[in-house]
DNA sequence: TAGATAACGAAACGGATCGTTCCGTTACTG
DNA sequence: CAGTAACGGAACGATCCGTTTCGTTATCTA
């Protein structure tokens, strides 16, 4: 449904319309829209592997190319961003997307950095930073549906992301 | 409203209510609630000059400096972050977004960055792909609600935004 | 095998919002 | 003073929310 129609044509009553289920069913197994979409991403996500070799920049552009894959040639793209929307009217999803669902999928990414920290290419302080840097970049391309346009720009912003601090 | 309740208890409806205004007086001068919302932005955005000195990375410290505060200190971070919310489910809304009112707003930052090129500190093809990660690092902030915990990160963000690409 | 338990679908609830239509009033305009 | 246009208010049908009720099915236990 996410793939049809994207977030507007997603709601309990629809789904349950969809999966031949009530909606009271629904409600028992996932106590929010946010709870379903956080499920379905997860359900649908295929194993990105993220494993570091010695260039973070090079690892980053692979796993940056790899996710924009996913989200577009799944409709995972449009679970991501209806979830992003969903958690802004909704605090208690904010609180757990920011919380347990991001940390889970950043699990990988924050892996290729700290393992960069180790070979002292990056200093440890700026890891959040360079996180957040990544995170947004990625962020603004798919909410603004612009993930074809932007693939261009991938190898310059890694670059940047995974520079060396001089001095 | 957004300030008191934010995205969730904005509705024509209850501007209506609140305004004392007839539901169609509503739809006649603004034909979506995005429309409202860009309205509301841009109305309320204080201007923040962002004047280029000769050092980009100071420039954009300041200038998301003043950004965020401006987006703490008004209901402005909210009403973005319902804007942002408002275009994953309404396809016209994203366009507007995208090509009118993110490029009005983004002018005087690309200004920083032009004028960086126009120095010869950063190369002119990348560009693009420092303000994606500039936009990106604040929509992250904004977007998960957490523009006060996020401010140690400007600094070591903006000096990797603005670094000198070497070679 | 018979009874208890739990999940289920279906329907309906009150409340809210959407975007639109209709109507009678107000306030400018010429 | 007549005409016009924007207005407020009320109501429309449609959709969705999250919850309650009810009768049925399936599984587990004794």
């Amino acid at each position: 449904m996410l793939a049809e129609e994207g977030y507007a044509g997603f709601s309990i009553d629809a789904v349950s319309r969809r999966a031949g289920a009530g909606k009271p069913t629904i409600y028992r197994w996932w106590k929010n829209r946010a709870d379903l979409l956080m499920e379905v991403y997860a359900a649908e996500k295929a194993i990105i592997t993220a494993v570091p070799t010695d260039d973070l920049a090079r690892d980053l552009v692979d796993h940056t190319t790899a996710l924009w894959g996913f989200w577009c040639g799944t409709p995972s793209g449009r679970t991501f961003r209806a979830l992003l929307a969903e958690a802004q009217s909704d605090p208690e999803a904010l609180a757990a997307l920011r919380d347990k669902f991001l940390p889970e999928r950043l699990r990988d990414v924050r892996g290729l950095f700290t393992a960069a920290v180790a070979r002292g290419d990056i200093p440890a302080e700026e890891v959040e930073a360079r996180l957040a840097l990544y995170l947004g970049f990625n962020w603004f391309y798919v909410l603004t549906d612009q993930l074809e346009a932007g693939q261009a720009s991938i190898p310059a912003a890694m670059r940047l992301i995974a520079a060396p601090t001089p001095r």
